[in-house]
DNA sequence: TATACCGCGTT
DNA sequence: GACGTACGCGGTATAG
């Protein structure tokens, strides 16, 4: 198999509109050269296109640093890179996956023993007085480019044989296909409603002025609203509230939303601030995501990474699209996702898949029976900790049964349980949740038995592992602090889980991706949000879609249970949720 | 200007 | 004494 290895050399800000300077190639024997670009945009594209036949080249493998970026600057130019793909970003997150970065020349240092050139040593100073490529003599560029493409391909040379002897074979391939999908589903981008969220933007400025009225009646202008230790002081020396949390950092009390609402009804101001930390959190973090709209292609377009989460999971950030909200406010900015004129959004998301896998992995007999009798797990552990009958149990009681499940997969404490859901509005004793706990565990003996194990097999390997072979090491468990060790069991039970659901989406994706393109389907993948997955669909292609998704999701691993799949079709994100 | 901390949204 | 996983990102405060 042909391999390449290949490194762009870009200037501007994003893959739409940023242009090419040049492209580094390295080859076995080592030995690297580059192609420099005209300032001449004409000149650029007639280069790229003598390059084409090398990138469209199914038969050759490709080999770079964070590849997902160069190939969307690729892509923007016309050029869809083809054939496997071998990720050195993606081979050093696999190996050390709670590393903080992943970046080409402090890998290059750690594991090649090399000091790069860096960017600030060759770059020169444009006339708008930033640091730029572009007038720098050309062999001094080669130089410094070539040194990108050659350190990849050392470092594709030094990581490929410890991929085998962590045996991550299995999620190395996936991810590396993975990259593709996630290049793809950046390029593509959802579509806005600029007008509907104008109106919700509207609504919200009227209802953090309200607020602040509301506070300033008491501050009077002396206090910045969106001080915490402004507020902190204001609560409990001029106003002497009683602190209900502890002192931070700062020494100042907390003034969290937890802390705030423990104090609702010792004074009005209480509420006025919750209703302006509400909306003001609507304003400058989610409306502001939501207007990050691409001029060139009229579109958002997020970034999905695939090298921060270390139990394997995706995070979306610039802008962050995992986070928006999805209840009240969220239905409405959620609405502002909109399909073109043609087009339907379709929402597939797992029914509980944590807690399936966790039934999987675990093998617990009560588990594996629910999901096979169709018993609703949240509502037969709700049961057992009040102690009645399943058809007795309430909505509101349910939602207990559900933070009893959700907390007991991440290792939560009694404590932390009263807490929680405290926050959600019901209050229970640490006792009473010791008993949720004891009684837990009692119905489901098999978690118990699963969840020791997962921390004894993670303390002597030192690591934890997913279904399919990724791993993360936990040294942690060996520490002398005992809240450090703590926190390592925490995880040691919680990667499994979080880490497996979190590679089936991924085989789900790759299978969708890889049929939509065999099939020649127009209908694009949008979003993931950790069990849910968007895709933007012409009309014509629904049903085809609803049966395509749904089956590759189901199918995406076997578990001694079905996997579930949710679909919904709709003309915004809030119909297809 | 860069970094730390607090706070808060999702799963 | 602490007490929930995994994130990104807004604001203020503080260090340089």
């Amino acid at each position: 198999m042909k391999k390449l290895c290949f490194d762009l050399e870009t200037t501007g800000l994003d893959v739409h509109t940023c242009r090419i300077l040049g492209i580094a190639f390295c080859c076995m024997p080592l030995k690297a050269f580059y192609v420099s670009f005209s300032e001449d945009e004409q000149k650029t594209k007639k280069y790229l296109e003598r390059l084409r036949p090398i990138f469209e080249d199914d038969s050759i493998t490709k080999i770079g640093h964070n590849l997902k970026f160069d190939m969307n600057v690729l892509r923007s130019y016309g050029i869809k890179v083809k054939g496997p793909l071998i990720d050195t970003m993606v081979m050093d997150y696999l190996i050390h996956p709670d590393d903080k970065k992943h970046g080409l020349k402090k890998l290059s240092l750690q594991h090649l023993n090399y000091q790069q050139l860096t960017f600030n040593d060759v770059a020169m100073n444009s006339n708008r007085n930033e640091k730029t490529l572009e007038g720098v003599h050309s062999k001094i560029v080669t130089n410094y480019a070539c040194e990108d493409a050659d350190q990849t391909f050392q470092l594709y040379n030094h990581f490929n044989p410890l991929i085998g002897k962590y045996k991550l074979d299995t999620v190395y391939k996936l991810d590396c296909q993975l990259v593709s999908v996630l290049a793809d589903m950046e390029y593509n981008g959802v579509l806005i409603d600029k007008k509907e969220l104008k109106k919700i933007e509207k609504d919200v400025e009227l209802k953090i002025g309200d607020a602040k009225l509301r506070i300033e009646q008491f501050t009077k202008g002396t206090v910045l609203i969106s001080s915490p230790p402004q507020i902190s002081m204001f609560l409990f020396e001029e106003l002497a509230l009683t602190p209900m949390g502890e002192r931070g950092e700062n020494g100042h009390y907390s003034v969290s939303q937890n802390v705030l609402h423990k104090l609702v009804g010792e004074h009005q101001i209480i509420g006025a601030l919750l209703d302006y930390r509400g909306s003001s959190k609507v304003k400058t973090t989610f409306i502001k995501a939501l207007k990050n709209i691409n001029p060139k292609t009229g579109r958002l377009h997020t970034s999905y990474n695939q090298t921060v989460a270390a139990t394997g999971r995706l995070s979306s950030s610039k802008p962050n699209l995992q986070n928006i909200p999805s209840q009240t406010i969220g239905k409405q900015l959620r609405a502002c996702f909109k399909t073109p004129k043609g087009y339907s959004l379709i929402g597939a998301d797992y029914s509980n898949i944590e807690l399936r896998v966790t039934a999987h992995l675990s093998q617990d007999k009560k588990m594996l029976n629910a999901y096979r009798t169709d018993v609703d797990l949240h509502t037969l552990t709700t049961s057992k900790i009040f102690n009645i009958p399943y058809e007795e149990v309430t909505k509101e009681k349910r939602g207990v049964g559900k933070t009893v499940n959700f907390g007991l997969l991440y290792g939560m404490s009694a404590f932390g349980l009263s807490e929680k859901l405290s926050r959600e509005g019901t209050g229970y004793t640490i006792e009473e949740c010791t008993q949720f706990i004891n009684d837990f565990f009692e119905l489901y003996e098999g978690v118990k038995k699963f969840s020791d194990d997962l921390i004894y097999r993670a303390t002597t390997k030192g690591y934890a592992e997913t279904m399919i072979g990724r791993r993360r090491p936990l040294p942690e468990l060996q520490s002398n602090d005992t809240s450090e060790r703590e926190a390592g069991k925490r995880k040691a039970l919680n990667t499994p889980i979080q880490g497996t659901a979190a590679d089936i989406l991924k085989i789900a994706m790759v299978s969708i991706y890889n049929r939509l393109k065999k099939e020649g389907l127009k209908s694009k993948m949008l979003l993931q949000v950790h069990d849910e997955l968007l895709f933007e669909v012409p009309d014509g292609e629904k049903n085809i879609m609803k049966k395509l998704i749904r089956l590759e999701m189901v199918n995406a691993v076997h578990l001694s249970i079905p996997l579930e799949v949710d679909l919904k079709i709709g003309k915004s994100w809030k119909e297809a949720h």
